[in-house]
DNA sequence: TATATAATTCAACGTATATTGAACTACTTC
DNA sequence: GAAGTAGTTCAATATACGTTGAATTATATA
């Protein structure tokens, strides 16, 4: 009886890039390359942030698949990074999927002295 | 110069609910609240977790306000987890404002070798 | 070739937190 | 009142991770 399951969520992998934006800094940075902001040291000067200390949170979003990153073709010191559009658009998807009211069912419980109720509760169903 | 910033989101909040929201367990409890499942027992059956446990992570999402508790009426040892209904619509709300795609500006380099070609830049922009 | 620059990697540290088992509280029932 | 039950709180442990400074890589310039 798998109930009222969502199709095609795995729990784990949500957990996972909810992690990855569950940082602070990690949301002004994606704030700001929403901006159109791009590159290391303008990201460092605006939030006052360390390069290695941004390097590693580029990192983290990098793998998660939510942030692209590509070196400048004239001068290869300079990275650039940008928002993976795809993967935003997928992320509120599936967030907005799982989270969204509307999958909340009337209760039904299971045990406790309201189990014996069970009719009251269906009637609680009905009635929405 | 708050160039586009959002209007009322705090990212500091924003990134506190997310991590709450970020741990495996804690979406599976949330998943069978949803399904109407609501007192400890039964999560712990479902979810092969200890009580203390459940405590623990129903008492982070309570405190986040994602999750109501009340005692039983007529026996007060048993406890009733359900979603806040309010809570969730807000948060996918909020979220998804954050991180919807058209928020995405075309790229603005302030620094590097594109800094210099910032008229191009600026056609770029009139053509979204 | 030597120096400078943009960014990354590395090592070390401190803190936050999931997990566990035991103790505890509140309540009900016998 | 004693025993049982549902759930919480507490203390201890282990692990994950953000942060920092130093070292390193890769590229460009003098």
């Amino acid at each position: 009886m798998p109930t009222n399951e969502l199709p095609h969520i795995d729990l784990d992998i949500l957990a996972g890039l909810l992690k990855v934006l569950s940082e602070p800094k990690r949301l002004l940075i994606i704030n700001l390359l929403m901006e159109g902001v791009q590159c290391n040291c303008e990201i460092g000067d605006r939030l006052q942030l360390s390069p290695n200390l941004i390097s590693h949170h580029v990192r983290v979003l990098r793998e998660a698949g939510i942030v692209n990153v590509e070196r400048d073709a004239t001068d290869a010191r300079w990275v650039y990074y940008s928002i993976n559009r795809q993967a935003l658009g997928k992320l509120i998807k599936t967030f907005g999927g799982f989270f969204d009211p509307v999958r909340i069912r009337p209760r039904h419980p299971n045990c406790g002295p309201q189990h014996s109720l069970d009719a009251v509760a269906e009637l609680d169903a009905a009635a929405q």
